[in-house]
DNA sequence: CGAGATTGCTAAATGGATTTAGCGTCCTGA
DNA sequence: TCAGGACGCTAAATCCATTTAGCAATCTCG
């Protein structure tokens, strides 16, 4: 079967052509399975030879068109910016190459227009999977990808539409909360003045943690806590307001509950022009390791992205995603220097992204 | 021209029996070219109908097959944990989506093998050109593009192998290093006694900012600093000793040039132990906006994501990439609150990874 | 009235890899 | 001697979209 070398990247056609023989012999031998069809082991080192001298490369797209699989998987998230998220896109990469496919990662800044046509550009890429983490609303989504028949699952939220993998904020937040209230007492304040401030009302994530926090608290003997729950979104300047305002009200609290990391940025663009002393007990939902270095004692909860990005996976692998199923993931402590220094409790383990990436040099 | 219905997603022929046309037809009204071919009003708007109806989606692999252009372009960076790589991976994947291309960015850990298998795979997909940022040797993954005809472009790095976008280190040093002497001589302070922290000992990027920091103190008249550049590496703990060591020497120097946000997360530790005071004054070449907001007094560089995927782009659409050429990007200066407070100068220009980004109420 | 133009559309080739049915030759055993 | 098997390989169909050459029917105008 003739056909004209191709301009410049070698095809199963141009190396069948150099070892005399078939494409269907070359597909089978660079596929492994030569010795199924009794091809000689000659011919299969000469076809393997002429390959490599050629610097053969497999076309994937045209694999991908036969056999309807195109070694493509999917994830969607808002950004890159915070360690939660560049964990998740980091674990899903090295997940997807573990398994011999091709991650796309895409972020979409929490745009409900760029979030569809992404993934409407997904399916036409014929992705096999979508991962969808921190859209605001995933049904959509969720129809898009059914209606295209690909396997999709929500991830750090809940979506009616598919499966979805979600950290348990709710438990998180009570131990945190109930370490917070310890070390607040160890240090002499009042546990009923701590505050909790950052997230958006009617989120998910945000009511799911205040209803952890308040939960800790009264685990904690304080039922009625003496202030208001400050759910002042997730920017850092909105969150540096409701300091100065806290800050206005009277003595600062002896501890506060911050939900986010762009909280806590806040947080510490008010510490700038205030000199709080002795510094309050800051503990934090989100984790990041400039803020866990911070000249203060912090407690941070970091979400499992290792284990949120498995279990993502293992859905897939089952090869359904039951709509509504929530398969819940606890989140880890960790533990500033600033409170280790204290002895109040052995240090937890190292938060770092994945093992490989802790072994790295790593760079600005 | 019959053919079986397929499984579950539409195809062009399948539009074409529900429509009572045929694919050539269909391809033609799809691609928006029906007019060129006089197909009638009536008929395109059936099939878009018909399209619509049956939430046809383009098989994009179908169509790059034919046309040998797969619309994937490609990115390596090393991790998505700082805002430099955040930041260019989200500029290029907003640049890449104007262009209706789809962004494929995979990190590598900075591990040779897996930049290499990546780089594979992205040619084996078809990608049609390819960024390279943050490798530690370029050439051979540039050798691998050329051999499969793709254009590459090296950023943030140079390289023989490909053109080359990289920051103005050196100059971005000499105006760091400018603004940080006249900063320690406002407060007081000796600024022969500056120090030089982070990077690695023979690296590009280091290099040159050691250079340009020689030379901002010649500038200033100081042409003997009076202690060792600490090229310590890139990790938080070894500059944190690297601080340990300085502040075991003497009295603090009144200021830091401090190379990468990750020897300025090792001051930060540092300083949880210690209590310096007058804090000196640190200078970044990097930017964060946790870092920025630390009470203290920080000026950082940071580079310019945008113009450096720009400038990439705009190789990639030269259709060629030089061997050896160099576009050299400035990078632009943020000051922190507390060296706005002082009144020294006016803040620099809010240094947001994008603008859409910055409207966004951005989460943890 | 008939050559030539216009209209509206379609058949068929193409891109590269996969995979099955099957072809020709030689060998074995009854 | 001949049916049946082993051996070593290949032709051809297939996946889906694109695009060109060209067909049949109708219209135009000298």
């Amino acid at each position: 079967m003739a056909r004209k070398p191709t301009g410049r990247r070698s095809t199963i056609y141009d190396i069948a052509t150099a070892a005399e023989t078939s494409a269907s012999t070359v597909s089978l031998v660079l596929n492994g399975s030569w010795e199924r069809y009794r091809i000689k082991k000659e011919t299969a080192e000469r076809i393997l030879n002429t390959a490599k001298a050629k610097g053969y490369n497999t076309n994937l797209q045209a694999r991908g068109l036969r056999l309807s699989r195109s070694s493509l998987v999917g994830m969607i998230i808002p950004h890159y910016r915070n360690r939660f998220f560049a964990g998740l896109a980091e674990c899903f990469e090295a997940e997807a190459r573990a398994r011999g496919l091709t991650p796309i990662v895409v972020s979409t800044q929490r745009d409900a227009k760029t979030e569809r046509s992404v993934v409407e550009t997904m399916i036409a890429q014929q992705v096999e999977c979508l991962i969808i983490a921190g859209v605001d609303d995933p049904d959509p989504l969720n129809v898009l990808c059914e209606r295209a028949t690909i396997l999709c699952v929500n991830l750090d939220l809940p979506g009616e539409g598919a499966a979805s993998v979600v950290t348990d904020n709710r438990a998180g937040a009570i131990e945190l909360t109930t370490r917070l209230v310890s070390l607040v007492n160890g240090a002499g304040g009042d546990p009923a003045r701590i505050r909790f401030v950052g997230g958006r009302q009617g989120e998910f994530a945000t009511e799911e943690r205040v209803a952890g926090f308040l939960a800790g608290l009264e685990q904690a003997g304080i039922s009625a806590p003496k202030a208001e729950i400050e759910r002042c979104g997730y920017r850092p300047g909105a969150a540096r307001q409701a300091f100065e305002r806290i800050a206005g009200e009277g003595p600062f609290p002896p501890g506060v509950f911050v939900n986010s990391i762009t909280a806590l940025e806040g947080f510490t663009a008010f510490l700038g022009s205030h000199r709080l002393a002795p510094p309050p007990v800051i503990a934090c939902f989100d984790w990041d390791p400039f803020a866990a270095a911070l000249p203060l004692p912090v407690i941070m909860l970091r979400q499992n992205v290792e284990a949120l990005i498995a279990q993502s996976f293992a859905v897939v692998d089952s090869g359904v995603s039951e709509r509504g199923r929530r398969i819940v993931v606890p989140p880890t402590l960790a533990v500033s220097p600033a409170v280790e220094a204290d002895g109040e409790e052995a240090p937890s383990p190292p938060p770092g992204t994945n093992r490989k990436a802790r072994k790295v040099d790593r760079d600005g």
